[in-house]
DNA sequence: TTGAGTGCAAAGGATTTGCAGGTTC
DNA sequence: GAACCTGCAAATCCTTTGCACTCAA
């Protein structure tokens, strides 16, 4: 993989992040003339397959992308290829992916988010599928992404 | 709310299942004739905002939904307004919804998923954004999806 | 009767693809 | 120089909306 203008800029950008940053939020942050929108998606999309970044989805169904830093440590397997999930009985994070390991999935990683309405949306509408709220940018320092990755 | 063929057929769909469905394959199952594609994602929603279907994220982006049937018992809570992500520093997922309710939070709820690829699917090509496997049905009886939610 | 529900068609928005031209190695 | 990257434009795909009509309460 070659490294070019702006591959460099995308990860400076989520360097700048301290949690999941939406591909639009991304590609501002660089500055929208280092490259096209489209790069960007191409970028990240590589980057993923690489390992080096994590995508992960906001409640309205855009995604997000984080750079893959430490290796964070739960109840639902979802196959990437054939989108089948799978029973998960035993609930302690610990040791769950060596579990699955030894089922035979690969490449797992998992995600456990909250969600919910902060105390100064309260009196709002609710957001619907697709919506994408006003300032949809995670919050530096404060956000705590436990997805991993193993092979 | 009214109680139509459409409702009901949905819920029947629903209760065939253990776990997170796709729309389409809500609409297959209940057939494709009893309602429009559309009318199956405008009860869903309604179902949704009564809390009677959660809404998750297949590894595509693509939405799922499951009956809210138990109450399922942490590290991100994310805005379903403004999407604004927030640091959570507790871990232990007991007290981690009532803490967030004194942080000001509401409808809280969280998903626990785990990704990977399954022993079947070894040897095939990874997925990509809104590629929707051949057969992205989850395994009846197999999932467990620990969102929950509170007012 | 009458407002909530629905169908059909079309719009929206995020993500992907095709292809010609550029750039890194 | 060849293979990999990009830009631009257009296509896709999922989801939402508008509007007139139907039906449960």
């Amino acid at each position: 993989m070659r490294i070019t203008k702006p591959r460099v800029a995308i990860i400076e950008a989520l360097l700048r992040h301290h949690g999941p940053v939406s591909i639009e939020r991304i590609h501002q942050d660089m500055g929208t003339r280092v490259c096209d929108l489209v790069t960007v998606y191409r970028c990240l999309s590589a980057f993923e397959n690489l390992g080096l970044v994590r995508r992960s989805y906001q409640h309205n169904g855009t995604c997000l992308y984080e750079l893959v830093l430490g290796t964070p440590s739960h109840y639902h397997i979802v196959c990437k290829h054939c989108g089948k999930t799978d029973r998960v009985d035993y609930f302690p994070v610990e040791g769950m992916e060596r579990m699955l390991q030894e089922r035979g999935y690969t490449q797992i990683s998992h995600i456990v988010e909250f969600f919910g309405v902060c105390p100064t949306c309260q009196k709002v509408a609710p957001v619907r599928h697709r919506e994408v709220p006003a300032e949809a940018t995670p919050v530096r320092g404060t956000s705590v992404n436990i997805e991993s990755s193993t092979l």
